[in-house]
DNA sequence: TTGACTGGATAGTAGTTCTATCCAACTATT
DNA sequence: AATAGTTGGATAGAACTACTATCCAGTCAA
């Protein structure tokens, strides 16, 4: 396949595809003389996770980048891809120094000492957790254990299907898509999900 | 309170704070002489909402501006401020003309229409959800009903809490507020434990 | 042989969110 | 009254991201 097919094929342009190519997010195609290349499936495979998490992940060209370069780390486990997955979803701000926010960031590390989650000390969710508490709490509409119950409750349900969903035993770029499927695309699909939930709920409460 | 004491206040530079009222995300302050306005605890408020929607929410200013209008309008009531948000949140893409990408618009539709939710057709989330399932189906990870129905217990439960939470009969500004946060700081929480939970669930799978 | 296409390189664009500077007018301090 | 600092208001520019456009000589297909 030449790169003008593989731009059809994937509805990307030329100049799109030597950027991931340039990028690191594409692997070159196998040259055939100083001014051909082929490309094949994998490549065309290779676009459509990118744009998935390009516009659905809304991940920015440096974390694929990352992602990439876990995924073709056969070394790399499934386990491995799932943290630098998390870390390339973010948030990518350094909390401040400040005594409000390692409250809060006390209070998640508790919590989920509690649930007994095993969760690295690193994990990006966490700050983001941390955050979303001192906002709260700023604004005048302070978290509380119970508020949370409920949430937790979903996140473990849903997370469990998810992580029980990936395939298993098949050709590694298989499970590994698997992997990042379940992570990036079904959040995306349970934001959706609550969005439009919180409309009908709105509606049946506020819109007479 | 003078400018730069908002500054301090809400650890904003002064810069960014006349680029918030120029962008019409802050009122002015009231004039008090041809050099001097005052701000009061409103202004800090909003300054901290602007925050929390811009570092949390992920919203673009322009976002954050149509909400604000809303926000400011007496006439717009809850559910029609709901619909604003949604709104903002986006996706902001047009989808395509491409006959998945119908299909899949359908798929959702039709769920909708047997969970019998009140959903205007413009929200932006149906979109969302079937761009989700276009790129599932691309990756040949098709999404099935069984798929979905945990997500949607997960997304009802926890949308009947925040809006059962959305404090009513209190001042507009405060109740205003209760529903932006609803909407979309606890989507965040929700974010953020799901992500939590699933590398707790990855951690039990694949990390022996 | 001619004309379109290629890989590879470089430069430029468009959008977003600030950030920096300048100005005359004004206030507070000495 | 002199002066040092701040203000609102305006404009310009920086930094970053994700492309997009152009150019080039080499090469392939008709």
């Amino acid at each position: 396949m030449l790169i003008s097919e593989l731009s059809d094929r994937s509805g990307l342009t030329v100049q799109t595809i030597k950027f991931y190519i340039r990028e690191g997010l594409l692997p070159k195609g196998t040259l055939a003389g100083a001014t051909r290349a082929s490309y094949d499936r994998s490549h065309l495979e290779r676009l459509r996770l990118i744009r998935a998490l390009r516009e659905l992940g809304d991940l920015p060209v440096s974390a694929i980048q990352k992602i990439v370069m876990a995924i073709e780390d056969e070394d790399t486990g499934l386990h491995g891809l799932f943290g630098t997955t998390q870390y390339a979803l973010g948030p990518h701000i350094s909390p401040p120094d400040d005594p409000h926010w390692r409250a809060a960031r006390q209070d998640v590390d508790a919590l989920i000492g509690e649930l007994g989650w095993r969760v690295t000390e690193r994990a990006p969710a966490r700050d983001l957790l941390a955050q979303t508490f001192v906002a709260l709490r700023r604004l005048g509409f302070p978290i509380t254990l119970a508020d949370l119950r409920p949430y937790v409750r979903a996140a473990t349900d849903v997370a469990e299907h998810e992580i029980a969903r990936v395939a298993d035993g098949e050709p590694r770029t298989r499970t590994v898509h698997s992997m990042l499927v379940s992570t990036v695309l079904y959040e995306q699909v349970l934001t959706a999900l609550h969005r439009l939930a919180q409309e009908d709920a709105s509606a049946r409460r506020f819109d007479g």
